[in-house]
DNA sequence: AGCACGCCGACT
DNA sequence: GTCGGCGTGCTC
């Protein structure tokens, strides 16, 4: 028998499938999707089978046999081998990028499964012992004496209780028995809490969801209308039915609630999967998956790689989030191996979302999508009317601080009223940069064309790229100088003008720079829900999650700064930011407002957001993407080349460029644009990059992109990476 | 990616 | 004479 194997070296030039020998002592118990040690070269590596076969085109004098198997099961279940042909074929991924996906770091590095021990007594004996026992002896006794009373102890903390010594002698003598057994690092509630009767409108959705087998269904409904309701009556269904549940949430920082709220339903049933977990926990909870002892994961983006077996649903929440795309390679789109897991195991495949991506959205008007609707709000609450406020008024009448007067005045109310208040800064990886007030000198990373931020905690200047830190300025290195400043409006800035005007008032500060630590974040969170009155000050991680009854207003102070990236995506992504955010204000007894803070208040986006108008914002940008043709009805590809040296990477680029300017004469009209250049930021890490950016419209993205592909492998080589982008939304 | 093979300069 | 620089090529 022979064995097709991707070896486990990172490199394209490896990235192919090898044949191996299957020496007759191990075909009995050997399959696909498990891991063997094989010889490569003259050296022996890791590699995973993929398929078996009873013959080989390969030269077969000069197969060499596997060695062994690594584990007494295939770390890759078959859906999951087709799931990393499927990324190797229509995703550009390396095979070995699908298999590491697939089995995470943590399960194929030698992390074992955590064994507690546990002492009980063997009572019989310990009578025995005891009566033989002279009058020296003072700790057995008490060691025997506490057994009885507690029945089975943690070995670890009879260890430290008593002595280590004394429970050894006791184990070896018979006295006490030792029982090993395998426990969770990672300790889950099992609360259980009833089942909600849902409202006949979330009743009518879940019907819908059940229902849509044959496509993916979104779920379009507005905050608060009770979507984790639907999900979990969704995911009860398919566990009645023997089937398993995946579960997709947009970060770690949302995880946390999901999670209690899953786990106070299902209890054990549920396993968490995000980057934050520890390697012990990763591996623990993969596991439970795995063996089927976990039915429902709930988990970031990398969970749609989860080992479960028999999927009856697929659910991603807030799909139009974008950590649902990889920013690093290997970059995959969640949908696409969601579609493609959900068609494998046909089942149901849940867009829930109250501002669905446009082109999301457009799928369900041509019908390759179905559509649940839920309109309105649980406790048919209105939504909390939005402000907008001109910051151009209100700069020409002399306010040159970051809040406007009319949010002054709410802000003042609402501390009055003992309630609490969010502000929102808008800033999105641009923080503060330093710069010499007399040449306007901003000090570059090194390795890449990136200016550095300044990171106030540590007093040092970091590169957002590559993490490289430096020495912050004191003085000018161009022209001596020793006034810097730090530009852009930071979350400090607001926190001090916040407690020079209100000093009676608690504000608390939630940003990268005040989450440190892993809990930081739920720290900060539960101390602000606990007081009132209180301001909560910060960026993005302030919209996202975690009810808070008592917010009575929401300020947003730079809106802006989301619709001036120049991505086609601006104007939706900060739709829904703004959606979102204002969501937080009045969830419960309290009305609540917003307060919308920008520069240019007549913007449609912030005008259908005001009203919160989803389908007149909706039918704006489709036009738009419609005339101006962008996605849906084209799409973008960026092909990224990168290397060490300059040159190399440049006529790279230039030969793919000049291959692909030939095959898109066919196309005419079709294919819009296509230019190479220089990437915006030019050199990451020391790696030059350049890249060829072409839009052509979608009808002929699979003939495009397979042509790509062609072109692409025929040009690789040792010196260049390449990466291919579909759709990307920023171009650094 | 690694590792061997291989063909040219400065050392005991 | 040889030790070692790293360019090139291969791995079932």
């Amino acid at each position: 028998m022979i064995a097709e194997v991707i070896v486990d070296v990172l490199s394209s030039e490896v990235d192919k499938v090898f044949d191996y020998i299957v020496p007759s002592s191990l075909s009995a118990d050997i399959g696909v999707g498990y891991r063997v040690l094989v010889p490569f070269g003259n050296r022996q590596i890791e590699g995973y089978i993929i398929s078996l076969k009873e013959s080989s085109d390969y030269d077969l004098s000069k197969l060499k046999p596997i060695i062994r198997k690594l584990d007494n099961y295939p770390l890759i279940k078959p859906e999951m081998v087709e799931v990393i042909h499927y990324m190797k074929d229509k995703l550009y991924l390396r095979l070995l990028d699908g298999v590491r996906l697939s089995v995470p770091t943590q399960v194929r590095s030698s992390i074992k499964d955590k064994v507690e021990s546990i002492i009980s007594l063997d009572e019989s004996k310990a009578v025995d012992y005891l009566s033989g026992l002279s009058a020296r002896n003072k700790v057995a006794p008490r060691v025997i004496e506490y057994l009885r009373q507690y029945g089975a102890v943690k070995h670890t903390y009879l260890n430290q209780k008593f002595s280590s010594s004394v429970v050894k002698k006791l184990i070896e003598q018979g006295v006490c028995i030792e029982n090993k057994q395998k426990v969770n690092r990672l300790k889950h509630k099992s609360r259980m809490d009833k089942q909600i009767v849902l409202t006949d409108v979330q009743n009518q959705a879940m019907k819908q969801i059940l229902a849509s087998q044959d496509k993916p269904i979104v779920l379009y409904g507005v905050t608060g209308s009770g979507k984790t309701e639907v999900y979990m009556h969704v995911i009860a269904d398919v566990l009645s039915k023997g089937k398993t549940a995946l579960m997709l949430v947009p970060e770690i920082s949302l995880t946390p609630q999901m999670v209690g709220v899953f786990t106070a339903r299902f209890g054990e049933r549920v396993a968490v999967l995000h980057s934050a977990l520890s390697v012990g926990e990763k591996h623990d909870e993969w596991m439970r998956i795995y063996n089927g002892e976990a039915q429902i994961v709930v988990g970031a983006r990398s969970a749609i790689f989860a080992p479960l077996d028999k999927i009856g649903v697929i659910i991603i929440d807030e799909e139009h989030d974008s950590s649902y795309v990889s920013d690093s390679s290997p970059r995959y789109f969640t949908q696409d191996i969601a579609k493609f897991r959900a068609l494998y195991n046909k089942c149901p495949l849940v867009l829930g979302s109250a501002t669905p991506s446009i082109e999301t959205f457009y799928k369900t008007t041509t019908g390759e999508y179905n559509l649940a609707t839920m309109p309105v709000r649980v406790n048919n609450k209105p939504m909390p009317p939005i402000k907008i406020v001109d910051m151009c008024t209100e700069f020409k009448l002399g306010n040159t601080s970051p809040i406007s007067s009319c949010l002054m005045e709410k802000l003042d109310k609402t501390i009055k009223d003992g309630n609490q208040a969010i502000l929102f800064i808008n800033r999105r990886g641009f923080s503060s940069y330093m710069m010499c007030r007399e040449c306007s000198y901003i000090p570059k990373c090194t390795d890449c064309d990136a200016n550095l931020v300044y990171h106030k905690n540590e007093g040092v200047l970091k590169c957002h790229f590559c993490g490289k830190k430096f020495r912050a300025l004191t003085k000018c290195p161009n022209c001596g100088s020793d006034s810097i400043r730090m530009g852009a409006t930071g979350t400090q800035q607001v926190v001090e003008f916040i407690k020079d005007k209100f000093p009676d008032v608690t504000v608390f500060r939630l940003d990268n720079d005040s989450v440190t630590t892993k809990d930081a974040y739920s720290r900060i969170l539960g101390e602000f829900a606990s007081t009132k009155p209180a301001v909560l000050v910060g960026t993005q991680m302030v919209t996202k999650g975690h009810d808070f009854p008592a917010i009575q207003l929401v300020g947003i102070l730079d809106a802006d700064i989301s619709l001036f990236n120049y991505s086609y995506k601006a104007s939706e992504t900060t739709f829904a930011l703004m959606t979102q955010v204002a969501g937080r204000a009045g969830r419960d007894q309290i009305n609540g407002e917003v307060v919308l803070q920008t520069y240019v208040p007549r913007n449609p986006v912030y005008l259908t957001c005001a009203n919160y108008d989803y389908s007149k914002f909706y039918d704006k940008e489709i036009n738009l993407r419609k005339t101006t043709q962008f996605p849906p009805f084209a799409s973008i590809v960026r092909i990224l080349v990168t290397s060490t040296e300059d040159d190399v990477a440049k006529a790279c680029a230039h030969d793919i460029i000049m291959e692909l300017k030939e095959y898109r004469v066919k196309y005419g009209k079709d294919f819009i644009f296509m230019e190479g250049m220089k990437s915006p930021v030019g050199k990451i890490k020391n790696k030059h990059r350049y890249q060829i950016v072409m839009r052509f419209k979608t009808d002929i993205l699979d003939g495009v992109l397979q042509e790509i592909y062609t072109v692409l492998d025929r040009k690789k080589n040792k010196k260049t990476s390449i990466f291919v982008e579909l759709n990307p939304t920023s171009l650094s």
